[in-house]
DNA sequence: ATAATCGCAGATCAAAATGGTCTGTGATTA
DNA sequence: TAATCACAGACCATTTTGATCTGCGATTAT
């Protein structure tokens, strides 16, 4: 299903609240998982992974945690999903090349979804932390602000 | 993951398969189950599931079949995911009102999420099984012709 | 009328992806 | 040097998905 897993779920919780606090603040993880009930233990896989990725500064000391390392608004949406989850794909067969896909050649679904996975790559990058942030205006962003041509409804 | 299931894969590729016959044809399960070598028993449910949905018109008899219920340009990626899947939902949570979810209220990621699902509902919406179909143009949509503000790459 | 050919339906099993737990290690600082 | 934090990897549980099995029901050609 099209669906984000629940570490990337936690993840967002866990940056939204970051980003929250004071510029620099550093944050353990009980804070975090008692804030928004998630288990520690996944969340401090979580939260690994994001600092892996250069998104979190962690301080590996007594009354250490994490810290946001860039700007929430430095931060899109894709970037998390991509250091929680892997690369997006929506075809399981779209990675590079693979082997176990025997119609390749006659394959017509291919690179229409592949053009969708691009501009859904495209909005989740468009996004970022700083949206979480309650405050922050509305989203801007090309879709929001363009003509509907097709007739159809808009689902926002 | 963001991604497709089998199913939905199956499901296009039939669905692709159908909209390139003779309109009206009637082609039964074994026929595209050979073409892109699906488990027939499997397909078998997809079609069902399509047929149910008055994506597909079933001929229940021998010499019988499925064939195309609408024309391949009024049936959008997001019929046949609804069909096979069920309603598109970004976050578990998002189905009405999940009582699971403890954090509701103070639950800063789940409208800016929404606003993404809508948009990505929407761009599935736009594209028709008629793309499938070799020799059409291009996508067209408001998304591709629009400025890009942001920058930043744009994946396609 | 009846047998062959097709789809219909539901139960059930298998595999994979994901979520969650457990145990122990290593860095830093009070 | 002991307390507090993150780090790391193995491991198990749960859920989702994919696939299979069995039997039934509709339609048509003979």
């Amino acid at each position: 299903m099209l669906k984000l897993t629940k570490k990337v779920d936690y993840a967002l919780l866990a940056l939204s609240f970051l980003s929250q606090q004071e510029t620099g603040k550093v944050v353990n993880i009980w804070e975090i998982s008692e804030a928004y009930q998630i288990p520690t233990e996944i969340l401090a896989k979580v939260l690994q992974r994001l600092s892996k990725k250069g998104i979190l500064q962690s301080h590996h000391a007594p009354k250490g945690g994490y810290s946001l390392k860039k700007s929430s608004k430095d931060v899109s949406i894709l970037d998390v999903i991509n250091a929680i989850d892997g690369p997006v794909a929506i075809l399981s067969c779209s990675d590079s090349h693979d082997k176990t896909c025997q119609q390749i050649d006659n394959c017509d679904i291919r690179s229409p979804l592949e053009k969708i996975q691009g501009k859904i790559m495209w909005l989740l990058e468009e996004m970022s932390l700083e949206e979480f942030t309650h405050s922050v205006p509305t989203t801007g962003g090309v879709l929001h602000g363009s003509i509907n041509l097709s007739g159809q409804p808009r689902y926002h």
